[in-house]
DNA sequence: CTGATTTATGTTATCGATAACATGTTATCG
DNA sequence: CGATAACATGTTATCGATAACATAAATCAG
């Protein structure tokens, strides 16, 4: 039976070291005046008993807590496990930790109970890093100014007012098609993720308004939809071959159904690149490896987890110091990885 | 400018409720007698004020915060993630927050630093989910008697007296090599993760004893070394091609690098499964649209993680009654995915 | 040498909640 | 009808730390 020992306290360290609590926590937090004699007979305890003074009651008093709330959705998805591994990192760095909540659904009362809980934590701010999706972002943001924190969302559409770091989605999807355009495509259809997200929408824009600036086709019958997943991909390419038969190249709006385009077209004896290209979204760390490899754009999803952080902080830090917050929104530029898809 | 509201505390509900601040706390928690007619009045003023108790505060007093403490590792990856995943779900389900700490070496000095923060925000257990590497566990169980909560380990090589949930990664290797037996394979090679990982040693063991139980070959020519990566699985693989060039099958140990197996294969045509038979380990999301698609053994890490939530509770709950705990290891079965590739 | 500073330490109040105890009011029962 | 139990609410102590204030000794400046 393992010794069940006691948390180490305060007054434990000042009683056996002989001195006030108030002198253990100046040697702690190396403020003030204390003696080299006793800095060390403290520091000495200390060690002796592992003590670690208590966030929890340091928080309470100094109405601080060096803690972050994190929202996440779909984090058995790759992309929210890479944003969310950046943010870990940063935090680290920053001296913060992170408190996590999950949303399973965008119930108003649901969104507001995971607020609130985080709230009741004390955490120093918010990250919401749960997609937009329809008009799910609508209550939170009515409501932004009746959270006492600073709250920062990842990846929605810019908005005066409101924090946000986001992937440049438009810009990738330019980059994507111009791609496409510059190897000579001209019949460029897309499949896009499901409309009613944010992300799903920008990338179509992307393609589209490039695609009309060119003067090409990019009407409705050029593209179809799925919803993320390579199984939608196979249906969304097939669809997307009896309404299009004639297309050239696929703009795909990420990478796991880009994956379902490359087998099927190898099914179908279509040749990639020759008789078609394709590009993908996300740059997957098993895209360089797929038959063909996939030309992609590549979103930093680590990147924009630290930045977020580093966003966050600063606004915590302003507010501390009573300074003014301009909420801005932020991008982070895509970039193109080609290789042998397109 | 927004109204930088200020936090509501218990006080300001029992004055403007007209009561003290322990009828309040009757009123939240539900417990002990309050007349209805109260009861309305400041379930009134709350809802009216917004008011939630600072979970801080109660952490503080009641010596339990409800909170779980998380250390990850590579949560870049999708195991990882999809682990994290299963651990959300189910302390939400049971009411408790997660605090998360990412871990990037694995330095005595680092694991008790990340430990000793977890132990100050008075976490009331701890889910250690970073990988056994090498020798990496042992200063943590060495020390395991002095952490003063119970502590849960993921995927870790099973031992007496410490609690851990892993999955059974030498079973699943018995599946997938009986299976390539079953299909008429003789020939079996395997390429393996990296060997100071306990999870691919397991995998490897696995492939081995059961090859030598049919009286098969299984010398060090039948085998390589991966790290996990795509890239790396290439190597390897072709590494293996050359030391055993009339292989008939390959078990790989994780999806990834099979991937690249089946790329390679492809290139060098190969043609699978006909010449040569391929399984996977993991079940990656995109598995089932590799081409060919990728037999392979499923290892469900949402319930890991949902199981290791319900133990560490069970163990907090029989710690905070004063019961006895008996440490105990328990598994996962992972499941066969048959598809294309064997 | 004396008053102002600097140094060193202790005491009390406080953060926001609940536990433990106290007290008064209504029911209930023999 | 008086005693006991059930109901209803308030008061004080407490969790573990820091802030704010207080005090005393040592150092320093003129």
């Amino acid at each position: 039976m393992p010794t069940r020992k006691k948390r180490v306290t305060i007054k434990d360290v000042a009683q056996a070291a002989g001195v006030s609590t108030q002198t253990v926590s100046r040697v702690m937090n190396n403020v003030s005046y204390v003696s080299g004699e006793t800095r060390q007979r403290v520091e000495n305890v200390v060690e002796e008993l592992g003590y670690r003074p208590s966030t929890l009651a340091r928080s309470l008093i100094q109405q601080r807590s060096y803690t972050l709330g994190i929202v996440t959705f779909g984090l058995k998805y790759i992309g929210p496990s890479r944003t969310l591994n950046g943010i870990a990192d940063q935090a680290d760095k920053l001296g913060y930790m992170l408190v996590m909540k999950e949303l399973d659904n965008f119930d108003t009362a649901h969104i507001n109970d995971v607020l609130g809980s985080l709230l009741a934590r004390q955490v120093d701010g918010i990250l919401w890093a749960a997609p937009e999706i329809s008009d799910n972002h609508d209550w939170l943001e009515e409501h932004l100014s009746s959270i006492p924190v600073p709250i920062l969302f990842i990846a929605m559409q810019p908005k005066q007012g409101v924090s946000s770091v986001s992937t440049d989605n438009f810009q990738g999807a330019v980059m994507a098609t111009e791609h496409l355009l510059g190897i000579g495509r001209k019949k460029i259809a897309h499949i896009s993720g499901p409309l009613t997200w944010w992300e799903a929408l920008e990338r179509k824009r992307g393609w589209r308004e490039t695609m009309e600036k060119n003067g090409l086709d990019a009407s409705e019958r050029c593209c179809t939809e799925g919803n993320w997943s390579s199984a939608s991909g196979e249906n969304a390419f097939n669809q997307l071959l009896d309404a299009y038969p004639d297309l050239d190249s696929v703009f795909v709006a990420n990478d796991q159904m880009a994956l379902s385009v490359l087998r099927e077209a190898h099914r179908r004896n279509i040749r990639v690149p020759e008789q078609l290209a394709v590009i993908g979204f996300d740059n997957l760390p098993e895209s360089a490896y797929f038959y063909p490899s996939l030309t992609t754009i590549s979103q930093d999803l680590q990147l924009l987890g630290e930045e977020a952080v580093q966003t966050i902080v600063q606004m915590i830090q302003a507010r501390q110091n009573n300074e003014a917050v301009t909420a801005q929104p932020r991008f982070i530029q895509p970039t193109l990885v080609v290789r042998e898809s397109a």
